[in-house]
DNA sequence: GTTGACCTTCCAGCAAGGGGAAGCCCTAGA
DNA sequence: TCTAGGGCTTCCCCTTGCTGGAAGGTCAAC
């Protein structure tokens, strides 16, 4: 299989299959006039690569991820570790969103979006700096 | 002031504020020995930077909000589109980070984390990439 | 033989800074 | 007066995970 056949069947781009080379994760072959050569196995491994990504897992989660795939005798203790790990950087990431998400919507509430100048959102953004401290002081 | 202390002043670290005026966010004076100088301005310009940016506003949405804070002609409602479309593009990372839980979620509870290699985790990493295909195809 | 679709490598760049080197500047203390 | 230290400067590379493009080789079809 030459590249672009391995990324229709992955869903993966060319260049991102490339990089991927690069990086270590896939090893294709290389026939005589420098096309990379791509076998069956190889394709698994990026399909198994586009669905990690998919999931959010970080390129170095991907590669012990795939590692633990082709290691006949991991522990499934390992991937359960790296995916509750994971799970939590999501979670995190989820919760710093939504308080993100109620201060944005707090003050886009409490914009007129009018012609006229007054916006509580550039006040807020104004003047919440110093007030932080301010109130972690006098609190 | 000095950079370190409109640093201690907006929390920014000091290379975030020289990275600042490289891409023409603040522009300090300099003084004979070459040294930045902030006035109550600049220091009030970062700190609005700052809060922005903790709510999630990229550069060049903050370049925006910056000129309208200063523009003393300015429409809420401009400000208030700014803040709109930054908490769609919230809402939608928060669905996709939602998403991804769920099925990461379900997967890590599927898994025994023990030290045989049976793993629902890496079973499902190695298959679903066809089978997605498969099901929407057959579907 | 010549298009046009592949493929190759390399270089540059995105966001939004962080790390660290090499080298001024300024002040305080012995 | 010298020296140590801390702060400041510029510069360039590193990060994550690719993406785009330029310059050029290859291959199958017409």
């Amino acid at each position: 299989m030459n590249i672009g056949d391995v990324a229709a069947l992955s869903g993966l781009p060319a260049k991102t299959i490339r990089y991927y080379e690069d990086i270590g994760l896939v090893k294709p072959l290389r026939s005589a006039n420098g096309y990379r050569t791509f076998r069956e196995s190889d394709a698994h491994k990026l399909a198994f690569l586009g669905r990690s990504r998919a999931l959010g897992f970080s390129i170095e989660d991907c590669r012990n991820l795939l590692a633990l795939y082709e290691d006949e005798k991991r522990a499934s203790a390992e991937v359960k570790e790296i995916a509750e790990q994971h799970l939590k950087r999501i979670d995190e990431k989820i919760a710093e969103l939504k308080e993100m998400r109620a201060t944005l919507a707090h003050l886009v509430d409490a914009c007129a979006g009018d012609h006229r100048p007054d916006c509580p959102i550039l006040a807020d953004l104004a003047t919440k700096q110093k007030d932080e401290e301010h109130l972690k002081k006098t609190a």
